[in-house]
DNA sequence: CTGGATAATTGGTCGTACCAAAAAATTGAC
DNA sequence: GTCAATTTTTTGGTACGACCAATTATCCAG
């Protein structure tokens, strides 16, 4: 459990900012008043608020302060993690799980049309001896999940573009955060085992178009239920 | 231009782990260490070192340290807008111009697929008066150029996907930081008025798939054409 | 009113000291 | 000798207090 006192000032701040206590532009307390109100050290708010303006939920000069910026505009991708911890921000959660599933389909489809085009003989062979090894252990649940995520990391790999990795990476973050939704989305390893080897076949097929459509809509239906499921828990 | 002496030993040890001085997992030296050796005090090497624990390119924990974690594996997006400063770094620029440019595609394909989905008259209104507004100043480049990005932001709100707006904004940033390659992603205001009003048609015609193959298509020319671009000044 | 010098505010850095968590070294029982 | 528990060391987290530098707000002369 993060309890470290800057990660406490951290989350207060940043609900107050999610649930726009201070509007865009708008000046919080400075550093010194910031510390006496939470009773905490300075160096501790510096902490705290070096980390929201890494998100860009704030702004920081000497001389002038620390300034609310507008979430929309200027909020990091990585924002998201951070959206349905916030309790008293005036945004929905399903709203953010469902943005996020919008956001994998297409990650998802890109990065197999990107394979289409430039996977090597040796990127589809690994591809085939990832999936052979999780048809081997398809009973240990632990090994099966790990073993998915690097089918799905040599994909991306063999799609050979860093930032759609690094894109997906944020996503993973947010299960990590969330791991009910995760849940959600796992489906048994028999259907899971039969979307490798169609996404392998697709892959040699080599038309990205086509791997664009066949991926989104097979990713449909499993977010929308994944969806319904969440919804149905809360 | 940033001078803090944080903002330098931030890139000094960016660089070096983007051109992986050090392994996935391997330790740092300690902050202490890291303060005497760049001549700088403790307090200026945990700012660094914060700034680079939220790009995810190391994890802190007391008692341990802090420890490099593989790039491709745990980087957040944001790394993107740091890729191409890094002077040391293994990766070639263009390379990150490109995918980075196949990003852009594919999210602004999605946005508009969503807000045929979803943008309601209103929303289609606004798009109608902002690119009047647009036709407007086609002489003032400026506001041309700040009109623009009001109406993708537009757009990109009537999609009604708040992670794809913070997806953008990464994406942004990454121009800001770079202005040569907005400035080669630009064409003549003609023709990016035409681009509006295609752009609204498709929304009004409400078919998402057709909107991601049209707009797609769309953009491939003119990021091909702005990569030669960039090719021919290095 | 206006413009510019001056003062007050605010973030950035420094130094030191101490606490707490993790790892490394030591000790001791078997 | 081996391995477990214990102690020591290392390392990040926080606290004060002080001073520097950029920005803003204030005040005063013209």
């Amino acid at each position: 459990m993060e309890e470290h006192r800057s990660d406490i000032l951290f989350r207060a701040l940043r609900d107050d900012l999610l649930a726009d206590r201070w509007s865009a532009g708008e000046r919080l307390p400075s550093e010194r008043a910031l510390a006496e109100q939470h009773g905490v050290n300075r160096t501790t708010v510096r902490a705290a608020v070096g980390r929201l303006a890494a998100l860009g939920l704030v702004t920081v000069r000497r001389g002038d302060g620390i300034r609310a910026s507008g979430v929309r505009e200027t909020g990091s991708l990585d924002l998201i993690s951070h959206l349905l911890e916030a309790s008293q921000a005036g945004i929905v959660p399903l709203d953010v799980v469902r943005d996020l599933l919008e956001v994998r389909r297409m990650g998802a489809a890109e990065t197999v049309a990107l394979a289409c085009q430039r996977a090597s003989e040796a990127d589809v062979a690994e591809l085939k001896q990832l999936a052979a090894r999780q048809a081997g252990c398809t009973d240990d649940e632990e090994a099966f999940r790990e073993g998915d995520l690097a089918f799905g990391r040599a994909v991306l790999r063999a799609g050979g573009n860093l930032a759609l990795e690094l894109l997906l990476n944020t996503i993973e973050r947010f299960y990590r955060a969330r791991p009910e939704i995760g849940d959600a989305l796992l489906a048994d390893p028999t259907t899971t085992m039969a979307s490798y080897f169609a996404t392998i076949a697709l892959i040699e097929q080599g038309d990205p178009g086509a791997a664009r459509r066949t991926i989104r809509e097979a990713l449909e239906p499993i977010d929308a239920a994944a969806l319904r499921r969440l919804e149905g828990d809360s």
